[in-house]
This record gives C-alpha cells, sequence and structure tokens, in this order.
DNA sequence: TTTGGATAGTGTAAATTTGACACAAAGCTA
DNA sequence: TAGCTTTGTGTCAAATTTACACTATCCAAA
C-alpha cells in the first residue's frame, strides 16, 4: 500500500497545466530556467518556452508546480509563489506548438488553462547539464529575453512584476543568493528586480536598519580588488520583525 | 458568417470555473455580494458562497469573470482584478455541494480549478431586490463573514489580501464609492480595507497632496450634522501622476 | 429659540527618513 | 611597487511622518 492511494488512478488533466518561471540569480543579473524545444519548433516561432505540464486530478496546484520545479531541477522545499491564471482560448496557435504538446503527452486540440508559478533558486544549486531530463534546459538572463513560446513571455512579465511587487513587502530575495553573500550582491539583486539604480550608501544604511543580516567574521576571497564581508540572512530576526506587523522592504 | 464562428459550438468546460468577490462599500464598512444557496445546504454546511460558474470554452478568463457579474449585476466595465487559482483536488467535501453544483450545471464528480477575481463596486448601482435572477444574492459586511461555502473563505481572505496590497500602489478605492463623496467616507474606505485605524488629519493631508481629488463646490444635504464638501476623482491628475512612474499611494 | 449632539475641518512641532554626494582602504596583478 | 578594482563609510538638507485638540456648522429636540 502505498502512501497516497489516489495516485494509482490518476490521471493528467486536459484542461490544465502548470508553467513555472524559475528565477535565479547569476550574481550580476536576474536569469530564468527556460526549456529549448529545440529543432522542431524553429521554423515556427520561439524555441525557449518555460518549463511546464498539465496537472494530475489528485494534486493541488502548489504540489504540481512544485512537481515541475522537481522534475526538472531535483530541487525540493523551493520558495514558490503563484502568479495567477492564463486562458484565452486561443494561446495556442502554432502547428509547431501542437507538435510540442504532443511531446509532453498534452491534447494539442484542447483548450488549456495554465496556472503560472514563480520561484526563487540559488543558481548554484542547479547547473543545467547535470541533469539527464533537463538537458535542454539553460538559464538565460531576463533582460535578453525577447519572445517565447506561447503566452509564456506574458507569463513572464507578470512573474517579474508580482516579484518586483512582492520584494517590497517580504525580503524573499535571500532565496536567490547562496547562504553567504556579500552587501555588493544584494544591492545588485535588488537593483536588478526593481529594474532601477540604488544609491550604494543609501542602500547598505537602509538593509542593515532592518537588522536581518548576521555579519560574519569572514571575508570573500580571491577576488581581485578589495574582498567584501560576507553576510547571512537572519531568519529569526526576521521573524521577529514581521510580527510587528512591519512589512515595508522596499527601496 | 458571424465575428467568432467558434462561438456556435461552445460548452462549458467542465474543470475550469471562475469565482468573483464582489466588493462593495456601505460607507460604514467593506462589503461583499454573496449567494445564498438556501435550504439545500443548510443542514450540511455553509449557505453563502460567491457568484461563480464554469467558464465555456470560447471565452477567455477575464470574460468569465465579467460574465458572470454581468449575470448577477447587470453591471458592465467595472472594474476587476485576478485573486489567482484555486484547486485542491479534495476542495468539494460535501453531499450539499454536489448537489449545488449540479444546480448550476457543473459535473459533480469532476475535479475543478477555479480561478478567482475581485471586482469593484458602487454598492448604489446594485440593489440586489432589483434582479429577479439574483434574488438570492445580498451584501454582506466583510467582517461579520465567518465561514463560506467550498473555499470561498479561504478565496475571500486572498481576495482582501490582494485588495490591501493593490490599494497601496493604484488608488482603485474610489470604484467603490458614488462620483461624488467626502473625505470622511474616503476615510473610512482605507480604513475598512487596510483594516486599521488612520490617524484624520495625516490622512487628509496626505490625499489632498496627491492632487487626485476635485473638490466640488457643494455640500452633503440632510446629515444631522456639519456637512461635508464633496469632492470627485479625477482620472486626468491621476494619469499625469502615474505617468512620472508614481506608485505610492499608500497608508 | 435655544441647547445639545454629531461630525467636519484645520496647524504645528519633533522625530524620522530620504536623497545626494566623494574619498580612503584593501586585495590582486602585472 | 604601481595601478586597477571594488569595498566601506558620514553628513547635511529636504521631505515625510507622527502625534495631538479645538472650533465651526448643521440638525433635532426641548
Amino acid at each position: 500500500m502505498q502512501h497516497n492511494p489516489k495516485k494509482i488512478n490518476s490521471e493528467l488533466n486536459p484542461n490544465v497545466s502548470v508553467d513555472c518561471v524559475i528565477f535565479g540569480f547569476d550574481l550580476e543579473q536576474l536569469t530564468v530556467l527556460l526549456i529549448d524545444r529545440g529543432e522542431i519548433s524553429s521554423a515556427f516561432g520561439p524555441r525557449l518556452a518555460l518549463p511546464g505540464n498539465l496537472i494530475y486530478d489528485n494534486e493541488n496546484l502548489d504540489m504540481a508546480a512544485n512537481r515541475v520545479l522537481d522534475e526538472l531541477t531535483g530541487l525540493k522545499n523551493i520558495y514558490l509563489e503563484q502568479v495567477g491564471a492564463f486562458g484565452d482560448p486561443d494561446r495556442i496557435h502554432k502547428e509547431s506548438d501542437r507538435e510540442w504538446l504532443k511531446s509532453i503527452r498534452a491534447e494539442p486540440e484542447a483548450r488549456v488553462i495554465t496556472v503560472a508559478y514563480y520561484t526563487l533558486v540559488t543558481m548554484s544549486q542547479y547547473k543545467p547539464q547535470a541533469s539527464s531530463f533537463a538537458k535542454n534546459a539553460d538559464w538565460v538572463p531576463v533582460n535578453e529575453i525577447k519572445e517565447l513560446a506561447f503566452d509564456h513571455f506574458e507569463i513572464l512579465q507578470a512573474a517579474k512584476e508580482k516579484l518586483k511587487q512582492k520584494i517590497k513587502i517580504q525580503p524573499i530575495g535571500f532565496n536567490l543568493l547562496p547562504e553567504k553573500f556579500t552587501l555588493s550582491q544584494l544591492h545588485r539583486l535588488y537593483e536588478s528586480i526593481l529594474d532601477k539604480p540604488l544609491d550604494k550608501r543609501n542602500f547598505r544604511r537602509k538593509i542593515q536598519k532592518l537588522d536581518i543580516l548576521t555579519s560574519l567574521r569572514e571575508k570573500q576571497r580571491g577576488v581581485p580588488h578589495k574582498p567584501s564581508l560576507l553576510y547571512k540572512f537572519n531568519e529569526e530576526k526576521y521573524q521577529e520583525l514581521t510580527q510587528t506587523g512591519f512589512d515595508n522592504f522596499g527601496f
């Protein structure tokens, strides 16, 4: 008897899919993990698409998003937020799209609603070439993406906007950084997400005053310039802070 | 040949529904338009539910939400915002829920994803008793709602939170007020949505400095106290303001 | 007509936050 | 050891936020 007996008879729901905008940060700019659909689509439209799949009838939406992420990257327990539902009846236009859908077991004629999620991943935890399943996946800088398959470009824009708003309310950016990071890296991260320059000194002053960083007695090594001090995110301090109702992490 | 030939064969999609959180403001508190499902459910669970319905295969999600709103209230061109998708596979528990679903032509066995929207309505534009279709609909103060059918209570909470965040970025509250309103009414509206008291003088100073209100040379009449001046929302000034990138309407 | 009840409308001072701005220190490399 | 690169730091002026109390105006009831 397995854990979830329902799973035995579980079927893919032909009408509902989940797409994931998997954000990473290469310490310079915001990136997204995209699937290259290959030659099959090159003559018709964009090769790149968001990872996604149909959902099973016995899983809820968050589970489905986590599954898609797990299947692609092997990562679990990742920060995940819903962007919303997308579903123009004519969102699938091209022959190439139909071929692609067949290849992932979806029914190309069906009208599909997709529920989009974004996730925040520490890029160093996942290198595409390490996964056999995802040999066609790769990190692409957000600003270089001009088009995507289906309505995925629209979804990406919506995800960026949600992230931008969310980070003003909750310091979720730490999910994109390694455990130890420098203030400059955090600074560049905020600039990437908010898509505007932030004054260095003012940024540091403000983030330090929040008192949710633990300063480590440790410096960067091997950089060809003055090494930076390293910091950790302080979960406990953050919890204390929010329990007072504080929700202004904006710049 | 009609505009959209697909419409001829349009069918209800048994897997996807739309639910609407229709917010109103009775000049005292925030309210929501709910459907009373009647005796059929009284022995089993909450009678009250959000208005909603399955979507047609040929309409997009926003259209479906507008349709639900229109069918219930006759209102068109209403401010509308997506809350998100909800869809636990086991969100329909009770026999009464199945009965109810049958009565709105939904398939009770199917796994249904629902896409929730919230809308902002000027309450005076719609009095439930005026509509024959919606003889079982009524405005209920948000703070008095303790439970709802299905997962609608969860949806309502999410909608409230979205609204709270949104009003800090865009002055959408005016959609809940009549064309002419007083600063005190606007003040109470913000307090209702943000769910916290706001200092009267500070509120007035801040909202006036935004310069998106037109002061009318007209007073309230028939109130048993000093009558208030009336104001209108100034759409043009608002557009000017936002075109500079301004997005801080928060309190 | 007078009085009492209710809400509208108004200003200021202190504290906090924001925004603009420049240079010395530390490590690496050639 | 000289030069390159990035880190790390302080101040001042302006703007914003917070806390706070009394008079004015209308209606209703006596």
